[in-house]
DNA sequence: TGAAAAGTTGACGGCGCGTCACGCTTGGTT
DNA sequence: AACCAAGCGTGACGCGCCGTCAACTTTTCA
């Protein structure tokens, strides 16, 4: 046997030595540096190089923590996954009807978006009008989550038995177009926001399960 | 006025000179080349030198036609909204009904999408998960003809008096999101995913104007 | 036919890229 | 306290992409 391994009766508290500190302050001042270069130039225009100049660090240190300007995004990406997330599970769990499902949801986003335009800023600002939506693996989690929270709805009767994939796709569409268009305005009203996704909604859901020629839950339908 | 611009007596048919034809033929040769690298590489890791790569022609002259990169992906998107966007006006010209404009919006929509997938292969085939879109001038415009259409839909008593803003950035946001995930699955059903959208916004523009703090059409509402 | 206009070419300087050999800092051992 | 090995920061380097431009070729027109 080789290395075996042996803990040395136990670590659970962190080590926080010095080392482990820098590493936690050169990781957060890179994603600092990089929120502010991408709310400036956008995620288009920014290169690595510019990142690593908003540092005080040096271009080798930078590729100790990320792999590209991608994988920078990506983690910011997945931070507000993660924050905003077990929130809206969280909305979605306590829901008794269609509609606080559906409202919590479309409320708890849009309210998000709010509080954090800062994400949104890089990606709309860009060169020309690219806009640009990385999935990382947290987001399409989250997506992940609320199909399953449509299917189980759907299961409990709580929702019409509907496409859940499609459903998702829809939710999570009209989610970030209107979140574009309100911060779009002048005064971001998140909840003339979430009354229209609300409405839409709520009228839609009621209709989805006459299509003529349903074929709802084909995919992985478990009845 | 200035200039007068004196037409020295018509020319209204092609020059058609050996220049004009060079021009035209070099064009439509990058454009081409791009599109194949486009859906090859994805976007993201596609680079100008690629693009000139796949050409027989230098790297200055591909400057001659485009500025960067950017600009041809603009250009591949402006001829797609340019061939969409006649059929979609005529879709809701011809529109009787809320369920005639609806339905023609989708189904012309789903079925574009469905014959031009190399399009939207450069759009998702990308570096990580990164999806990009890009709001060229004719795509906006697009965007905004919907918009207009659904405002005199509105004013004709078509439609129920909503947001029309809003209700366009729903309609695309589902278009977009739909299309994604029909094109995602094994057969490429458009019209599933159009009856989908359809049903959806249906039941959704019945339900809209009950909005409790209502508040529609307050930005350039000229009802 | 001649020559100006238009367009093509590819080499070039500039720069962003990711790497890596070097040296300092840290944490553990004696 | 002294030492050492491992870990990490550093920045110069070679590579390839960027957009330009002076030289050259083709087209147009008189």
């Amino acid at each position: 046997m080789e290395t075996e391994f042996i803990q040395p009766i136990a670590r659970p508290q962190k080590p926080s030595g010095k080392r482990e500190q820098t590493k936690a302050q050169n990781r957060h001042t890179i994603l600092e540096a990089a929120r502010t270069v991408f709310a400036d130039l956008g995620y288009g225009a920014t290169t690595v190089r510019d990142i690593i100049r908003a540092t005080p660090l040096a271009s080798g240190t930078f590729y100790n923590y990320f792999k590209s300007k991608e994988e920078v995004f990506q983690a910011i990406q997945d931070e507000s996954a993660l924050r905003i997330r077990p929130r809206l599970r969280e909305e979605r769990a306590k829901a008794r009807t269609v509609e606080e499902f559906i409202s919590g949801t479309f409320r708890t986003f849009f309210e998000y978006v709010a509080s954090d335009q800062s994400n949104f800023h890089a990606i709309r600002r860009n060169t020309d009008t690219l806009r640009v939506r990385m999935d990382t693996v947290e987001i399409i989690a989250g997506f992940e989550e609320l199909r399953e929270d449509l299917e189980a709805a759907i299961a409990k009767g709580l929702f019409p038995p509907v496409d859940a994939d499609f459903l998702m796709a829809a939710i999570v569409g009209v989610a970030f177009e209107l979140a574009e268009r309100m911060l779009r305005r002048e005064i971001v009203d998140t909840n003339a926001a979430a009354e229209f996704a609300i409405a839409l909604f709520m009228g839609g859901v009621r209709a989805l399960p006459n299509l003529p020629t349903l074929r709802g839950g084909d995919e992985d339908g478990a009845g």
